[in-house]
DNA sequence: GTGTAAACGAGACGGTACGTCGTGTCTTCGT
DNA sequence: ACGAAGACACGACGTACCGTCTCGTTTACAC
């Protein structure tokens, strides 16, 4: 991540303990004081490590916050559960589990505002966070295509906006019930929500594809 | 907001051109500089006010962004346009065109992420933010109600919950775009994705009153 | 002092409680605060007043302690105890017994560090306190001189000189020996310094008037 | 003075310089302000120091300012001049050299008037101003009994009486003189009162070991 | 082994912002 | 006109973190 891959040749090399021990720190720090409280010196200690060794891995804050919270990212899967909408709402709690961690909540909706102001931290975070996410909306799709649950697309840019959109809906309304109104991502909620984006988006594609006639709007 | 409602009734009252000036240089500051670079300092002197009369009024940066960002949210209206369908894409869009100011985006994803450990804040949000956008969603359900568009709900906790659900779906999705994807809520998309959600809370309404029989999940 | 000699004619007249009042709150939180940490709006606050009168009234911490302070200096007196030696030790004891109050120490000394820089302070000093003691010096002398300890000046300017030096010795003495060295002015120290005193000023007039033999030096 | 003599072992050592900046810069700011204008912050920019490097040697103010106008006090020497008499004007001459300077006149003063209410700083000040002047009054007195001037003592306690005593007189009257009466010591006045000094503490030793007869009191 | 070169802990450094406090002025209403 | 109440502009306070630096020390690898 924030090492260069030309590895230095000589003098003593960097404790490979001292990157795992940052982030758990930082993440117990996020945990216990939030994004605003937490600070560079605090987590150091936390580690039992120099400020200096932590600022020759990371550039600052936003850096480390994005490292430690992408980590809880790793466990994202998506295993078959036999059909689309089971596996659409297998993802909904998946990410909902995430978020409702107190690290991840504070941590992540932080660098996401600063990264209205930081290109690379916008980039830094697509990289780590998002695409993780996203990989598993385009995972469920191939496989609802072999399962014959949806059709395969033929024109490659709609399918790509079509994904945005489910990408944008699906994270967005996840995130949205977390933080904004503060309510509980269940199983009942996210049956309810699967079900509606499945029927939007079958309406849509017949829409399309079929007769145009009774379209709303 | 922040002044109780017992007003004293002996020496110099507080003046009522400072506030304004006090959240127009907030904004000011949140466009140029961000969130995390914006200092309460900075925004007295841009206001021509005394670090005082700023923390006389507001308990800090938190509480003085959410209010100032409130703002914005006030020129949010619905004017009738005709169909439930394009009266969404108006909300969708309105919400969006305020998103995509510089002083709302950073300014209300941090405040955001402050909430998550601040009940106080998140209260705050809710009632200057949230309440405004939501009053949207309601009031364009009662006019799609009187134009027949939709049926009168029988059941309100059902109702309820389906007003949360479009909710946080709208709102979630074109927060989601905007900050995340960074890519822009234009009319083409805000279409797209209208007639994904109206058909998809159609097909579960007719789920739900009619014949249960080929729906997904 | 601080009030201009023609009296306003029309309007509410000064509260002439309030001067005292404000003086003995100003002692009073001299006594507890020390001069550094006393303000003037807990002065107002003690003494029941706004701070806006105690500004009509004084120009500052400065002014408003002098008088404060110089009130102290009111109870100094010298009532004839018989001899030149006894006289002398009567003023030192008294001075010593003002010195040794909290408000004075404190207050008297930080207006004297200030009056090194404004002029107009250390004249105020002067009259209100500095004169007050030197004029007990010249009614020791006269008496003295009424007595036939001393002789008839014939000098004036030699007088004078002689008058400040006294002065200048005692009260820098008293002081020292108080703030400085921290030792208490009891009445063996009273004793003890009032001989070499006027032994010296004794000696230093018959070396003057007498035969200039076995001065040293 | 302020730093503990156990040093550190480890860690980036303290800039040797800036101590001397910080001083100096003190001094500086004392003789452009005054002691009550003087601010930490403006010393730290004129030192070319942050504030927090000040904080981490000093106090306070009342320290810095110490240690500060201590360093003028280096400077005290006293050259044998052949007699008593001129050994005590060199003293007076020399003490009122230094109080005649700005930086010492506003500065000693406000901490003396501090000190009245914080025994450290009073400690302070014994340690490193009152106890170098004291010095020279006790090598003179020595110097002077290896002439035969003076007797060699035979009570201690007498002996530190009268050393305190021609201590209080000395620089209490060099002190009032200078900044209450607000006149120069100059070589007139210290041969006047050098000559008052000696002659009464001649007369007292002479009562005191010789016939009692003509004392005056 | 013996360099050599980088990473390491510790902590001081120049800065910037914080939130509070005191000063002296002002504005309002009541007396 | 004066007084109380308190808001106001200003500026200093002392603290906390920032990100950098300068030390002395440790650790791996190359010779």
């Amino acid at each position: 991540m924030h090492r260069p891959a030309s590895a230095p040749r000589t003098g003593r090399p960097r404790s490979v303990a001292a990157d795992a021990a940052i982030l758990a720190a930082t993440r117990a720090a996020l945990v216990e004081l939030g994004w605003s409280k937490l600070t560079l010196g605090d987590v150091a200690t936390r580690a039992g490590v120099a400020k200096t060794t932590l600022y020759r891995r990371w550039a600052g804050k936003n850096e480390l916050v994005v490292d430690a919270v992408a980590a809880l990212f790793d466990e994202l899967e998506l295993p078959d559960r036999g059909s689309l909408a089971a596996d659409i709402e297998g993802v909904v709690l998946q990410f909902a589990a995430i978020l409702a961690r107190p690290e991840a909540k504070s941590g992540l909706m932080a660098v996401l505002a600063e990264s209205t102001r930081d290109d690379a931290l916008r980039e830094r975070i697509r990289a780590s966070v998002v695409d993780r996410q996203k990989r598993l909306v385009l995972e469920g799709r191939t496989r609802a295509q072999a399962r014959g649950e949806l059709p395969a697309e033929e024109d490659p840019g709609s399918a790509a906006r079509t994904a945005d959109l489910i990408f944008d809906v699906v994270a967005g309304a996840v995130v949205h019930r977390t933080l904004v109104s503060a309510e509980p991502v269940d199983l009942e909620w996210a049956r309810g929500f699967t079900r509606v984006l499945l029927l939007g988006l079958a309406g849509a594609a017949a829409a399309q594809n079929g007769p145009p006639g009774e379209l709303p709007g």
